[in-house]
DNA sequence: ATGAAAGCGCTAACAG
DNA sequence: CTGTTAGCGCTTTCAT
C-alpha cells in the first residue's frame, strides 16, 4: 500500500498547477471548465482525496465544531444527528468527541482543543461553571440541554419549567389531583423541572398534594424511585406521575407494571386483567380499587416513542436546539451580533399511551 | 480573543528554539531537565496546547484511528469506551464518525478518510462486503462485531454461534425443551446465531423443536416477535427464548409481562400474583398453567444490568474485542506479521433474574 | 544540549 | 484562466 495521493500528484499527472487543482477540489471560481473535468477525472482515477487537516492548517479558519456528549444517552444521540445535519448545512465539520465511563469530560473537552476546534458545543455538560467560563475565555463555547448562568456562556436549554407545567396540566386536564415528581438529582435540568413542576401544582392549588420522590437520569434511578412510591402510605398516594426524562420513566414503568400497578396504553390488557380479581398486596388494593397510574416522561426520545414504551412525554425540540447550538457558535466566530447568552426553546406535549383519566 | 499560542510563541517567550520546544513537548530525548522546566512553565503560563493537526500534518504517520460507530447502540457505546481505551495505552487517538438516522455509513466513513485515519475500525458495518473490500484495499480495516469473510478485511468478533449454544445449554441444564430463538434478521451476527441455535438444538436431540420467529435489533422488534409469539397455538410452544440481543429482548420483556405470561427474575412478586388468579385470555392460561418463559439476551449491554430488567444474556467481551481490534490495526500499519484476518473472542454466559426452570 | 532550516499537503495572494 | 510563491504549526534532520 504505497502513499496517498497528493494535490501534487494529481497536478503533475492531469499536467496544470497545484492551485488549479486546489481550485477544482474546493469547487472554487476561477477554472475552465475542460480543466475541471480533466483534473477531476485524474482526481477520481488516483482516488485523491484531500486532506482535511492540511486544508485546515492553511486555512485560517477551521470550520470544525467540536461536540461533547455522552455515549450512554439516547438523548444526546438525537442531538447529534440534528448537530451533523445543522453543521452539514452551512459547511462546518464535527468533531466529536464521547464521555464514556472510562473517559471524563475533561478529556473529551481536551481532545477537542488539540484538535483546532474553533467552537465547542457541550451537551448536558456536568462540569462546573467556573471551568465552563476559564473555556469560554479560550473559544466559543454553547452549551445545550443545561442551564449555565454566565455571561460568556452561550445556552440553548429547554423551558424545562414550561414542560413540566404542560405535563401538570395535561393531568390535571384529564382529571388528576394527586400528582407527584420522579426528579433528577443535580442532572442537568433537574431544577428547572421541579420548580416547573411544583408551581404548576400550586397554579391549580394543588399545592398541598405536592410529592417530590428523589429519582435521578437512568433507568435504575427510576426503578428505585418507583419502589420507594409503592411504599407509600399516605393519603397524598398520587394517581399519577411526572418523571424527570424518558430513561427515569422507563424504569418507573417497569417497577409499576411488575407491582401489577395498571398503567395506561397498549399493556392495558393485562392491567384490566388485574383489576378484575384481587390479591392481597397493597399494589394488588391500589388494582382492585381500580386506580391507575399515568405517568409523563421527558425528552421523547426514540426510548419514548418505542410501541411497547408508547410514553406520554415532554418533546424536546432537538432540531431547533441543535440548529441553535450551531448558529450560535458560528455566530460568535464570525463576530456577528447576537442576542441573549441563553436561547430557551418550548417544549411540547406529546400524549401517548400512559395517561388517562383517573380510574373510580 | 486573540490568535491561540504557538510553538513559536512558547519559543520566544522562553528564549530557546522551536525545535526545543517541540521536544519537550512531546517528552522526547535532548533537553536538559532546566531547559524542559522552563519550557513547560511558559507553555502552561500561555495556556499553549500543540495543535494536532499541523503535528499529524508533520509527521509521517499521524497515529490517528477512525471509527465508525452507531449513535444508538448501547453497546456500540461499550465498545467505544474500550477503544478508548485501548488506543490511549499505546499512544493512538480516536477520530469518531457517527451512524444517524440522518446521516449513513458512507458519509461517516467518508469523513474519516479526509481526517488522514491511518486504519479504520468499523463497529457492525452494514456496508456490502466488496465496499469494505474496496476500503481495505486503500488503507487497513478492521471490522468489529461482523463476519465479513474477505481476505484483506481484518475482522474481530465474538463467537456467536459458540453465544447460542451456551444459551440454549443453560436452558437445557434449567430443564426447558422447547426453545425458540428470536432472529436478528440481516443484521450483523444474526446469521451466525441462528445456526448456533439451531445446532445446539439438535445436538441435545432437540431440533424437532425448533422454532424461529422473524425479529430484528431494535425493541419494537422485539415487541413485535413476542406478539407474534403470543399468537401461537402450536404444540411447540416454547418455555423460554433465545433472543438476537439485549434491545431485541427488553422488548419482548415488556410485551411478554405486559400480556400476563410470567417471566422469571424481579418482577416475580407480580408473576406469582397473577399465576393465582386465572383469567380467560391465552396468556392467561399460559400463566394458569404456571408455565413461565425463561429469556436469554445476547451482548450484555448495559441494558441488561439494569436492575428491573436483570437479563441472563451472553456477554461480548468488550474490552477484549476492542483491545484486539486496535491490535490488529496497529500492526498492520507496522506491517508486523499478523495471524488470522478474523480473530474470534469467545462470549460469556451471564445467569441473571430471567431464567429459571420451567413451571410445572 | 541547542538552533537553523526544510517541508508535511494545502490555500491564498499575486503575477502573468 | 493559469502558475508562482509564501506560509499555516509542527517535526525532523543536520549543524553547531
Amino acid at each position: 500500500m504505497d502513499r496517498r495521493p497528493t494535490l501534487a500528484d494529481v497536478a503533475v499527472r492531469a499536467g496544470v498547477s497545484t492551485a488549479l487543482v486546489s481550485i477544482v477540489m474546493r469547487e472554487a471560481p476561477g477554472a475552465s471548465a475542460a480543466t475541471r473535468e480533466r483534473v477531476r477525472a485524474v482526481a477520481d482515477e488516483l482516488g485523491y482525496r484531500p486532506d482535511l487537516r492540511a486544508r485546515l492548517l492553511r486555512r485560517s479558519r477551521s470550520r470544525l465544531l467540536g461536540v461533547v456528549f455522552g455515549v450512554q444517552h439516547p438523548f444526546h444521540g438525537d442531538l447529534v444527528d440534528g448537530l451533523y445535519t445543522a453543521a452539514d448545512r452551512i459547511g462546518y465539520e464535527l468533531a466529536l468527541s464521547a464521555v464514556t465511563p472510562g473517559r471524563d469530560e475533561q478529556r473529551a473537552i481536551s481532545s477537542l482543543l488539540q484538535d483546532r476546534c474553533e467552537a465547542l458545543v457541550l451537551l448536558g455538560p456536568q462540569a462546573p461553571t467556573a471551568y465552563l467560563a476559564g473555556l469560554a475565555a479560550r473559544l466559543p463555547v454553547v452549551v445545550v440541554a443545561r442551564a449555565v448562568r454566565h455571561r460568556t456562556v452561550d445556552v440553548v436549554r429547554t423551558d424545562d419549567a414550561a414542560g413540566l407545567e404542560q405535563a401538570v396540566d395535561h393531568l390535571v386536564e384529564l382529571g388528576h389531583r394527586r400528582i407527584a415528581h420522579i426528579d433528577g438529582g443535580r442532572a442537568p435540568g433537574a431544577a428547572e423541572r421541579r420548580r416547573g413542576y411544583t408551581g404548576a401544582l400550586h397554579r391549580h392549588g394543588l399545592g398541598r398534594n405536592a410529592l417530590i420522590v428523589p429519582g435521578g437520569l437512568t433507568e435504575d434511578d427510576g426503578a428505585d424511585a418507583a419502589r420507594a412510591l409503592l411504599e407509600l402510605t399516605d393519603p397524598r398516594e398520587p394517581t399519577a406521575l411526572t418523571v424527570f426524562n424518558d430513561r427515569c420513566a422507563t424504569g418507573v414503568l417497569d417497577v409499576l407494571r411488575g407491582a401489577g400497578v395498571a398503567v395506561p396504553g397498549a399493556m392495558s390488557e393485562r392491567s384490566e386483567r388485574i383489576n378484575q380479581h384481587s390479591a392481597s398486596s397493597r399494589s394488588a388494593d391500589r388494582a382492585q380499587r381500580g386506580s391507575a397510574m399515568s405517568v409523563v416522561g421527558f425528552d421523547d426520545s426514540r426510548l419514548a416513542r418505542l410501541s411497547h414504551v408508547d410514553l406520554t412525554t415532554i418533546a424536546q425540540d432537538a432540531a431547533t436546539m441543535t440548529e441553535l447550538a450551531v448558529a450560535r457558535a458560528v455566530a460568535r466566530l464570525d463576530g456577528a451580533p447576537t442576542g441573549e447568552r441563553e436561547q430557551v426553546v418550548p417544549p411540547r406535549l406529546v400524549v401517548r399511551g400512559t395517561t388517562a383519566p383517573p380510574a373510580g
